[in-house]
DNA sequence: CACCTTCATTTGCATATACAAATATAGAGG
DNA sequence: CCTCTATATTTGTATATGCAAATGAAGGTG
């Protein structure tokens, strides 16, 4: 690789984060393909977990999803009635169903199962480093925006 | 934050890397507006400048994208009169026409400017150490798959 | 050379995700 | 209590992206 491709390649966080997710996702999806619920759904479903009753607005933020991104999870989940919505003035609230409470429990299972994976291919340090490093750096950047 | 949940969500690199891959790419969505083109087909314009003539698996490969999402980007950016097609017994080899050329040149001026929007809040040497290490993952994680 | 296998690319289809416009509700000011 | 404005959610529509099946080309083996 030449000099201002390894620059460039190495230096832009859009790149080098974008593939990662790719990445990190495709291991995700294959660690937890027990139920037929994509990661990005038990992300969803963990939150709410902590936060029952916790507004649409606030999930998004959580999330960094848009507001109609987190309709139409909350849609598929309801749906699935792993969780349940209720209407409060302008706002939704939502909670985990007695069904969404067991599979985040199981959820928790594959999560160790997916820690242990990536761990093993990129040391367990540097993952606990990066990860508590992406999550310190969305939080700036949703502040910002 | 409970402790729990600070736990999960700042130890799964699943959680933080694909939420920071949205923020980030919405930054670089607003700082490449100029043009029409999205960062994503950017980012292939970049590796193709440095490989002329790669073939089109190694570009998957390089991004991490799947064959057919490759396919549909050189599509498109062959429509635009940005990239060539070359047939090569079953490869398929990608180069820059002068318009890409120009744009990459175009590109390199706004990826400044995106350095410099993200330094500012993530502060610039943590920006470079998050993208060495998301560079280095990705490397290790696509070797092992 | 016909056939089989292997590999690269493309196509069909499905899902994730966003933006912008539409809708619904709350709350302020008359 | 009506109207205006601000805010939360939903809907319409478009794009990114993947998987699995189809296609096409290479190279080996009889």
């Amino acid at each position: 690789m030449n000099n201002e491709e390894e620059q460039i390649l190495t230096h832009c966080l859009y790149f080098t984060a974008s593939r990662f997710a790719r990445n990190i996702t495709k291991l995700a999806e294959q660690t937890f393909n027990a139920g037929d619920i994509a990661p990005s759904y038990l992300y969803m479903i963990m939150i709410v977990k902590f936060h029952p009753g916790i507004t649409q607005k606030e999930l998004c933020h959580k999330l960094s999803i848009a507001p109609s991104t987190s309709t139409r999870f909350i849609d598929k989940l309801e749906k699935l009635k792993l969780v349940t919505r209720k209407a409060d003035g302008k706002q939704t609230l939502i909670s985990l169903t007695e069904e969404g409470e067991e599979v985040y429990h199981q959820f928790r299972v594959s999560l160790k199962e997916l820690y242990s994976n990536y761990s093993k291919v990129l040391g367990s340090e540097f993952s606990s480093d990066l990860s508590k490093m992406l999550h310190e750096a969305s939080n700036k950047l949703e502040r910002e925006s």
